[in-house]
DNA sequence: CATCTCAAGGAAAACGATTGCCTAGAAGCT
DNA sequence: AGCTTCTAGGCAATCGTTTTCCTTGAGATG
């Protein structure tokens, strides 16, 4: 038993075992600068000099103090270096709806750009709810962040987060209703132009507009620009929009609803992927053939509906991840004295696939 | 010019104005607890007394702290505290893979955890390159953090993070291969049972299992599983088990396979949701009706699939939030002096929907 | 009245790093 | 040789809290 148990424990560290205890397995008590001062035969103060490359030193005393903290394992205590400094190297994240499909791409090109920096990211989910959201702002205040991005789902502008706050903030993909403030944005208009004169351009005159609720700004703002880059060809939507929810069920019952119509479409452009996919369900069980009869773009480029739908679909995708990148680099151009003010809008890509091949 | 920027700045704090002022707005220079000390007029030892409910004072004098506190919106500097008192109320959590699907209600559950104990999260995305997981570790260490979640997609043991670090480690979802780590996992194998269990309760005996990877963990456990409890029926498999991958276009491939081998099959239950929805829809372009020939069962119970498909699946659910707040529990009382040791298997939940409907 | 005992609050030492200022030699110059 | 000028590195203040003693004065007790 005991023998199985001592077996049991070897092979988990083998491979890594040298690394490791050099770096990570001085267990318990953390080594502090002043030990590697004294190691290395030199005060605090010049210990702290060789580490961050300041000061004037013979750089073999530097070798000497990088040498001892390495083999002591030393890793700076943050909080008393942020004390020291001020800045923490670290940034809050606030969703404020729900942690979700929109907001995990955000969040890794934040990452991504920040973590270049070697800054870190706390995570926040306000789940839609203002006191959580007010609650979290405090801890991040608290915690002295260097700077803070706000995300939410809705495009639709909301209120600042507050008000001269201490630190810099930048709205990702959802916008402040300040236009001070400054946000970035997906340019969802120039997404609806490219799906539409991507329509246009396999030589579709007959397109009609299936989306979301009407009260919500991304469904508005991709219809009207659908209806104005049909207007710049002279055209009219083949059908009156149609307004739901963002949801399968809707894009099968828009399905029957065009049908039933007799509208005469030859393409739909989809407010998302997910309607995209239970309309060409709809339209493929009433017999319609995917894209010769009708040819389909959607909206998001969710893989796992784009993959799978059938055909694959064509999306407009709003490069989530590039707006977080760009948010989190306004960010730390903000931090380092530079702030940028106003809304940012970047293009969309259009992404063809099988639902509109040719 | 100068006039429509003063206006503008007036509106955005409109509706909030009070409570902001109070709390947010001290723009630029953060009040320390000295200056709270002086306008209660105590000492800044009292005031810290004062505002952490310690030591012996009035309460009178007490509120009268709380009061400057208040109204000069002192928010205590987390920096500071922590080099005195040595925690930081900071865990960190590191996902090998990449953040996802999985991830999400993980980190949900042990915000919600974590979060009621006044504690925030650090989340790192490792992308499954350990050069990265060891960098986010450092820097995880550096930052102090009271204590560390590990997740991964993988529900295979993994090689520990590291060995004899200073802080308690929890694995959630993902297991750490040393058995004195403490882990929490979804018992698959429950899940499995389950969903067999549901089939063999309405009825269906020609019971057939269609998954994922052979090489993944989580197939072959969730497979074996799957037999084992037909076996204890008396029965064997419909059909040999079809291994492929987690996808829906898999699913289709393989409702293919299992008409074209002419088994006799009235029920399937599949590894994943995607692949059953890609099976549902492969059998029923050959004309089976679900559930009254054949009868679905998923595992995971994804929202869009389990919905988007056509009748709605029944599905296995994980619960990964619970699997999260669970784990942050543990790491809690691990941070509190009381480690737990070892894995922890969670049970699963069968959610019937009309795949199974009878 | 002289002590003793508390209650209430102050003073100051941590915590671990950074950084500006200062000093002791060594080297260069006349 | 005597002066200045560097160079390398030490000293100590500092960041904002918390916490451990102390001190003070008031009331209780003998």
């Amino acid at each position: 038993m005991s023998r199985a148990s001592y077996r049991r424990t070897t092979p988990a560290v083998v491979g890594c075992q040298e690394t490791q205890e050099e770096t990570l397995s001085t267990s318990e008590r953390a080594v502090t600068i002043t030990q590697v001062a004294a190691l290395a035969g030199v005060s605090t103060g010049t210990a702290s000099k060789a580490l961050n490359g300041r000061g004037a030193l013979r750089p073999e005393t530097r070798q000497r103090v990088q040498q001892a903290a390495e083999q002591l394992g030393f890793v700076a205590n943050a909080a008393a270096r942020s004390l020291q400094t001020g800045r923490t190297y670290t940034v809050g994240m606030i969703t404020t709806d729900s942690i979700g499909r929109f907001s995990i791409p955000l969040l890794i090109g934040a990452e991504d750009a920040l973590g270049a920096g070697q800054m870190s990211v706390f995570l926040c989910d306000a789940r839609d709810d203002p006191i959580r959201e007010q609650y979290y702002l405090r801890t991040l205040l608290s915690r002295k962040v260097d700077g803070i991005i706000v995300t939410g789902r809705r495009t639709q502008a909301r209120a600042p987060i507050g008000v001269g706050l201490p630190v810099p903030v930048v709205y990702a993909f959802i916008s402040s209703a300040d236009p001070r403030d400054c946000s970035v944005v997906p340019d969802e208009a120039d997404g609806a132009r490219r799906a539409v004169q991507h329509l246009l351009a396999i030589g579709r005159r007959r397109i009609a507009h299936v989306t979301g609720p009407e009260h919500h700004h991304s469904a508005t703002v991709r219809a009207t620009a659908a209806v104005d880059t049909l207007a710049a060809e002279g055209l009219r939507p083949a059908a009156p929009i149609l307004y739901g929810e963002w949801s399968e069920a809707w894009g099968r019952q828009a399905a029957g609803i065009l049908l039933s119509t007799g509208a005469d479409v030859d393409a739909v452009f989809c407010g998302s992927d997910q309607i995209a996919r239970g309309l060409a369900e709809g339209l493929q069980s009433a017999g319609r053939e995917i894209p010769r009869d009708v040819a389909l773009v959607g909206f998001d480029n969710w893989d796992v509906m784009v993959d799978g739908c059938r055909p694959a679909l064509t999306s407009v995708d709003m490069d989530l991840e590039g707006i977080g990148r760009s948010a989190a680099e306004l960010l730390l151009s903000a931090i380092n004295g530079e702030p940028v003010q106003g809304k940012r809008a970047r293009p969309c890509r259009l992404v063809p696939r099988a639902s509109t091949a040719v």
